[in-house]
DNA sequence: GACGTAGCAA
DNA sequence: CTTGTTGCTACGTC
């Protein structure tokens, strides 16, 4: 390799050109692989009981780690190598429990049947400390399950990782933020550094000292025995202590021994973030917790699980992270849907027993949450506010819940006098527990607003998917908390607790003359169009939609883009469902596909994503999606994990990507499995489906019909401008002064009418049209420039 | 209450 | 040169 490619290679990648150089140019590379593949040799390696294969050397710089294994290897599920990457075997027999421990301590990577991957990451371990595991347990159980000893890096690492994590507490105290610490040095050591000093609100006095409050029991509501967590069965009541019972074990104690001692000092509320950030950054993590019990300023709030609810295992698990020391600890809990968030944070609400704000990204999931409280806990209705565009109650009595919306507490502009009334209320008040609804959608920015405006005392997040496609995820660990709990898809469908799913990708060729025009230079979106509306797609969409409604199925249909939505909705008359549809409609829509037995299928657009709940739906089939969003992937699958027939013997649930072959769909849609692939569903892909030409009814089964919705497609981009174009023309001024926005929706709401009528010497006008009128826009600044976008040309 | 508008998110 | 397109909420007006 010349000297100058050679340094250009490394550049690109470091590890690889040494592989490669080892392999390829050394000379005794043959040498040693002779050696490598020699039986005899092999034999000797084996008998050795070394974890050395034939290809070992090759991947030196990955797996540094080769120590011996242990004598019982076969019985302990654990690799662990060198960098905190651990492979576990899902066949062992110890599998559950180790499981169960890596779960706290690791970040899950991917879980698929029969290896799960996990990486030890500070913020794992920050978990697992403020979760109750101390270093040594850590390392003990580890070294236990571990195959081989544990590299010193990875000893080294979790040390250091959780020394500091735990010391350091953020308290709120009288509508005040306090940083607490048993370890007066700890606190001094924060204060050294300039960016924690100068958000300090008590700079000139001392640190503050006063009695550690006595750590107590406390059973979860809604377990089968209560005290099923606590070491002393006994000593743990049934119910949470009334406060006069722990005022009454508090002076017992302080009797009993020397009470210890915390100290703290203040900071401005404003600077919340920014210290516990800094904090993180400087390798000293605040924990945050809630002692509600011991806290006798606010008002206790009357709600309990109603006496027959029964929370399920793992969400009895979750909520033993939150509340593992009588506290409320403040984190996230990762759960698919269906699988019961709201009733975890209901759960959660019923333990802390103060004023609960539960925040959600719509205005019907407020709904929902306030029924799900109505139905699970005796909590009076008056005592629940719901604050949002229509209606700015408040709660009566010194306590109680207020269900809202992000937007709602957020959007400073333009608020309305009752809801500025509304946030007033909640900014003046200490809250128990904040509960955030789908917390993976806000966005950091967003929620920072969020903990300015609400001054609670733990944070509860909720979220199916901890993904999102940019990296605004991390965010999340100083704004709300470490993950506490994170469960396993397979697991809980295999128990019956969400459904079983079959996923498939069904590759459909693109027909010749679509092909044909997809390969000419043309813009992004109307290739995507091409592969959206390729016939052969339709046809397998036509006989999988006949195929299972024949099984029974009720079928939802996806497609973000509106114009073949409704293309495939009208051609095989089916029912649909976008933005542009009215509400009474929709409603209608779903009752319908809800209890009538005719309508079993229907279309939607994106509207599908957040905003109904379909537990009838037991069939899925995508056929455009947005780029590679694996989140909207999880998301369109966890619509028919609540399927309500889910516990019918032999249930199966089916999930299907309808995916046109040598297009960019290919790419997105192997990336936007990714995460579902990593949750331990496997993909079926289907190149073929048995009988589909034989169907009399196929859709588009002619030359002649392929044309034709050819010619709709191809003119389908520009009778939207063009539509736009008329639109502009005639009542230009009137739609220049109400802005782009009035336009969009008008030509969505004409577009389908008239595509048909559209022909090539009407498409040909247009242009001419559109560069008077761009001349027009850029005169008027207008920022939409619709002869770029028609003469765009492809990046590729 | 219907409609339009702005702003935001993916 | 990021860049859409669709959808939702909250609010103001008629």
């Amino acid at each position: 390799m010349p000297p100058k490619r050679k340094a250009q290679a490394a550049l690109d990648d470091d590890d690889f050109d040494e592989v490669e150089e080892e392999a390829l140019s050394d000379q005794d590379t043959f040498d040693k692989l002779k050696q490598a593949l020699d039986p005899v040799a092999m034999g000797k390696r084996a008998r050795a009981n070394h974890a050395v294969d034939a290809a070992s050397f090759l991947f030196k710089k990955c797996d540094q780690w080769d120590a011996a294994l242990k004598p019982d290897h076969a019985n302990r599920p654990l690799w662990v190598d060198d960098a905190g990457h651990i492979i576990l075997e899902s066949f062992s027999p110890i599998f559950d429990e180790a499981q169960d421990f890596l779960i706290n301590i690791a970040e899950p990577q991917s879980r698929v049947s029969r290896i799960h991957e996990y990486t030890l990451t500070p913020h794992s371990l920050f978990a697992a400390v403020s979760v109750g595991h101390s270093s040594q347990e850590i390392i003990d159980k580890l070294e236990r399950y571990s195959k081989t000893t544990l590299s010193p890096s990875v000893l080294v690492f979790i040390e250091k990782s959780t020394s500091s994590f735990g010391k350091a507490k953020i308290v709120l105290k009288k509508n005040m933020y306090f940083i607490e610490s048993d370890d007066a040095s700890v606190l001094q050591r924060l204060l050294r550094d300039p960016v924690i000093a100068s958000c300090r609100a008590d700079a000139d006095a001392g640190l503050i000292q006063e009695a550690a409050p006595k750590l107590g029991q406390m059973a979860i509501p809604g377990t089968k025995m209560a005290g099923i967590n606590q070491p002393t069965q006994a000593a743990a009541p049934p119910v949470e202590p009334r406060p006069s019972d722990m005022i009454a074990a508090l002076r017992v104690d302080e009797d009993e021994e020397d009470v210890a001692q915390v100290h703290s000092f203040r900071i401005e509320d404003q600077e919340r973030n920014q210290v516990i950030k800094r904090c993180q950054d400087i390798g000293l993590p605040l924990t945050e917790e809630y002692d509600f019990n011991n806290d006798f300023t606010n008002t206790n709030l009357d709600i309990d699980l109603n006496a027959h609810t029964q929370i399920r295992y793992y969400q009895e698990k979750a909520l033993s992270k939150m509340f593992s020391n009588s506290r409320a600890r403040s984190g996230i809990i990762v759960l698919p849907c269906g699988a019961g968030k709201t009733l975890v944070g209901i759960t959660a609400a019923c333990g802390v027993k103060k004023s609960i704000m539960v925040l959600c990204t719509s205005a019907m999931s407020v709904v929902q949450w306030r029924n799900e409280f109505l139905k699970w806990s005796n909590i009076k209705p008056e005592d629940i506010a719901v604050f949002t565009s229509e209606s700015k109650n408040l709660f009566p009595r010194g306590a109680g819940i207020i269900i809202s919306t992000y937007t709602m507490i957020t959007s400073t502009k333009n608020r309305s006098h009752d809801s500025a009334q509304v946030m007033k209320f909640i900014q003046d008040r200490e809250w128990g527990l904040l509960i955030a609804d789908e917390v993976h959608v806000v966005p950091a920015a967003m929620f920072k607003k969020v903990t300015y405006s609400i001054k609670s005392h733990a944070k509860l997040g909720l979220t199916a998917t901890l993904l999102r496609e940019d990296d605004k995820i991390e965010d999340l660990n100083f704004l709300i908390g470490p993950k506490l709990y994170e469960a396993n898809w397979q697991e809980l469908s295999e128990q019956g607790h969400i459904a079983k799913v079959q996923c498939a990708e069904v590759w459909c060729q693109m027909t010749p003359e679509f092909y044909a025009e997809w390969l000419k230079p043309s813009s992004v979106q109307k290739r995507a169009l091409l592969s959206i509306m390729n016939p052969r797609k339709f046809q397998a969409c036509q006989f999988l939609i006949d195929y299972h409604e024949r099984r029974g199925d009720k079928i939802i249909v996806f497609s973000d883009n509106v114009y073949a939505l409704e293309k495939y909705a009208k051609k095989l008359q089916k029912v649909y469902i976008y933005g542009g549809t009215t509400q009474t409609e929709r409603l209608r829509i779903l009752e319908n596909f809800q209890h009538n037995a005719d309508v079993n299928t229907i279309f939607l657009s994106k509207i599908g994503d957040t905003s109904l709940d379909l537990p009838e739906a037991t069939c899925l089939i995508q056929i455009s999606s947005h780029y590679g969003s694996r989140r909207q992937e999880a998301q369109r699958l966890g619509r028919i994990l609540r399927a309500k027939r889910r516990n019918d013997e032999g249930f199966n649930a089916f999930f299907y990507s309808l995916v046109s072959k040598d297009t960019d769909e290919m790419f997105y849609s192997s990336k936007r499995q990714a995460f579902l692939v990593d949750q331990g569903y496997a993909f079926k892909v289907i190149t073929r489906l048995e009988g589909l030409e034989q169907r009399p009814d196929l859709a588009f089964s002619t030359p002649q019909d392929r044309r034709e919705l050819l010619m709709d497609v191809l003119l389908a981009k520009d009778a939207d401008a063009d539509e736009e174009k008329i639109a502009g023309d005639m009542f230009g001024s009137k739609f220049a002064s109400t802005g782009s926005r009035a336009k969009r929706k008008n030509v969505a709401r004409r577009t389908a009418g008239t595509l048909s009528e559209l022909s090539g010497g009407q498409d040909m006008a247009y242009i001419e049209y559109s560069k008077s009128r761009n001349k027009e826009l850029k005169k008027k600044g207008m920022k939409n420039d619709f002869l770029r976008k028609l003469t765009k040309v492809p990046k590729k």
